[in-house]
DNA sequence: CTTTATAGACCGATTGCCTGTCGGTAAAAT
DNA sequence: ATTTTACCGACAGGCAATCGGTCTATAAAG
């Protein structure tokens, strides 16, 4: 059956996402995609140049989701400063919504390429995305700091390293002491008063 | 040649870690590294149960000597605080020495698995080593904080990831930049005067 | 309206590599 | 003499990627 081209890229995607969050990059061979979108070898090899071509189109599509959604929440300036930075990280954590298991790449280990792609975009997307917001709150006398991006971007790899990966072994006794301590952190980097930042653990509740 | 196994594993091992250096891991196959040992198949596979097995025995020779590095430097307790700081984080980027292309790991993407095992034993073995040296200096009035060691991770983390990988691309101003800011929110997570770890500046100097 | 031409979606046999296995040999060690 | 262990190399099974070729839809020409 015919298709266009677009189309059936992203059935191959899909069905490419379901396997890769299910056997990962390398337990998937080229061969179990094919098969389940039903299509030849040479018809995979038309849309895709290769097995890594697969993932990369499968990481931009999914990331473009992620931050695009955590844009429009940072844009919305009616919310407080405070409860948008929350809005925008959750964002982050529960978007892709519907056809995605590519959100188990992000929490689990299964394939370090992708995990490491996959960091890459979230460190350089999701950086400029809150040391905007944080700029703003300098405007309004609410953070204080002389480096907001190289602040963020610390704040955004600690977290997305220690919290969402098995880089660290924790206890759930440890993960409390990691998200106090986290804030306690990131308090004295924005130099807030001690406790002004205590909301921002709901990030650390529902999700993960 | 009938060899030791320990002798004959060292030099596999040796072989490995030039070729996987040379043309990472993915892109070394076994055949590649018994021949250049010079043995047969089966020999490989008798002193190693998989390709990854290799990787993961490089990986523990070469962290061993890492982390004892390491060790020796922040126990000696005639050398003042931040220079044992900076002594301890430069033995990391410098030792291994003799025969190691293993440092190309560090710093080159070239495999994410091996690069991902490493950050793992990096940030697992280098944060209590500075969360001691920290605590000496708590103890001193010299830092203050409550989470010595959330505090390090943090620190080891974010520098391990954005100095050491093609992670954030950066000119080389922007990395004057976040060199200064690295200072700047370390000096805030610790509490002490601004500009009193600008000797720290010495760390980012010679390596890289 | 028909015919022809071009592009591109699709096929599947084939190539060449690669990892890991296994039965067997020979040399130390006990 | 028997066990252990370093070593061998043919082999099986699986893999990604290629390539010549087919078929179909759309557009241009007659």
């Amino acid at each position: 059956m015919r298709k266009e081209a677009e189309v059936r890229k992203n059935e191959i995607l899909d069905v490419a996402d379901e396997l890769f969050g299910k056997k990962g990059f390398d337990g998937t061979s080229t061969n179990d995609i094919l098969e389940k979108v039903g299509i030849a070898r040479g018809t995979l090899y038309h849309h895709f140049k290769s097995k890594e071509d697969i993932m990369d189109a499968l990481i931009e599509r999914y990331s473009d989701r992620l931050l695009g959604a955590a844009r429009e929440v940072a844009a919305d300036k009616t919310i407080p400063l405070v409860d948008r930075i929350i809005r925008v990280v959750m964002s982050m954590n529960l978007s892709s919504g519907s056809s995605g298991e590519m959100m188990e790449h992000l929490h689990r280990p299964q394939n370090a390429l992708m995990h490491q792609k996959i960091q890459k975009i979230i460190i350089n997307g999701l950086t400029p995305i809150l040391a905007e917001i944080i700029c703003e709150g300098i405007e309004q006398g609410v953070f204080s700091t002389p480096y907001p991006y190289e602040c963020m971007e610390m704040v955004v790899t600690y977290a997305n390293t220690i919290f969402d990966n098995d880089m660290v072994e924790m206890t759930e006794e440890d993960r409390v002491t990691r998200i106090q301590a986290f804030i306690f952190n990131v308090e004295r980097l924005l130099d807030v008063e001690k406790g002004s930042l205590m909301s921002v653990i709901q990030m650390f509740m529902s999700n993960e």
